[in-house]
DNA sequence: CATTAATCGGACAAAATTGTCCTTTATTTG
DNA sequence: CAAATAAAGGACAATTTTGTCCGATTAATG
C-alpha cells in the first residue's frame, strides 16, 4: 500500500508529534531507535518532510525535529504521504492504463475508485494529533 | 496499489476471458499487443497464472491461453492477485510493524484494516466473467 | 573562537522489481 | 518424420527502491 519510505515517514512523524506534545525536540538517532528504522534512510525521509513543512528541523546542538502543537491538528496523514510518495495513491488507473477515466473506464474503474476514495478520505481526515494522543494514552504502539 | 506485474496479470486475464467467451485461444504476442504490455514480461506473468490454475495454457501450433467458461464465474480477482503478488495486500501492518494486531495495534491499525477489508471484499467478489462481459458490451476498455 | 552536536546533501551500494533474450519442450500439420 | 508454432524456463540487464557513508553546513556553549 505505502512505500517503505512512507511507512517510516508516518511512524517518524507520529513519534515526533508525541514527543513534541511533551515539549521535547528529538534527533534522527532517537527517532530511528524508537520506531525501529534504518538511521540514514530515516534521515533522508525526515529531510523530505522538513522541506515540505510537515515537520520543523533545527540544526546544531540542542537541535532536532519537532512539530508545533498548533499545527498538529491540521497536519493530516495525506500531507505526509504526498510529501514522500507524491500523489501516486490518488492519481492513475488501478490497472495501469494511461487513459482511464469516467468516459473510457477500465474494467475495474468504478470499484477501484470507490476504494481509493475511502482511502483518500481516511488520510485526509486523520491528524497527527489524533494518532499521537492515541499513543500517549497507551491505546496504540509504534515499536515492533 | 498493485505491482506492475499484477496490473498486467489482471489485464491479460480479462482479455483472455473475453476471447475465451468467443471460443478463441490467444497467444502471448496477441495478449501483449492488445493490453499494451511488454511481451516477455507478460509471458512470465502468464506462466505464473497458468501454474496457479488461473488460466489454462496449451503448447504448440493452435496453442495459447484460454479460460474455461465454467470457471469464469468462480475466478475472482483475488486469485490473480494472490498468484502474482502473494498475500502481501491482505497481511501485515499498514505502517510496516512486525507485531501489529488487535491487542497491540499501531496508531493506524483500525482505519487501515477497514480500508483493506473493503479492498479484500472487492477482490473476492469481482469475477473475471463480470469484467469480461463489461468489455464485451463496450462499457469498459482495456487498451491505453 | 574552537569544539561539539546536530541536520543537510551528494555520491555510492544493495536489493527488489521490471524487463529482455535465448534455448528447450511440447504439439500440430503437411 | 520434418518443419513450424507456441509456451516454459533460465540467465541476464535495466530501473527503481531501499539503504549507507561521509563531508559540508549550522548553531550552541564553554
Amino acid at each position: 500500500m505505502f512505500s517503505k519510505a512512507c511507512e517510516y515517514g508516518i511512524r517518524a512523524a507520529v513519534y515526533i508529534a508525541l514527543q513534541s506534545l511533551e515539549g521535547r525536540r528529538v534527533s534522527v538517532n532517537e527517532i530511528a531507535e524508537e520506531i525501529d528504522s534504518p538511521i540514514a534512510f530515516t534521515a533522508k525521509i525526515l529531510q523530505q518532510l522538513s522541506r515540505n513543512k510537515v515537520i520543523h528541523s533545527v540544526k546544531g546542538p540542542t537541535g532536532g525535529f519537532e512539530i508545533e502543537r498548533t499545527d498538529m491538528d491540521n497536519l493530516k496523514l495525506n500531507m505526509i504521504v504526498k510529501a514522500i510518495d507524491g500523489d501516486q495513491i490518488y492519481v492513475g488507473c488501478g490497472l495501469g492504463l494511461k487513459e482511464c477515466n469516467e468516459d473510457k473506464p477500465c474494467p475495474l474503474h468504478d470499484k477501484f475508485v470507490a476504494i481509493r476514495t475511502d482511502l483518500r478520505h481516511m488520510l485526509e481526515s486523520t491528524s497527527l494529533y489524533e494518532l499521537a494522543t492515541g499513543l500517549e494514552v497507551g491505546l496504540t504502539y509504534l515499536k515492533r
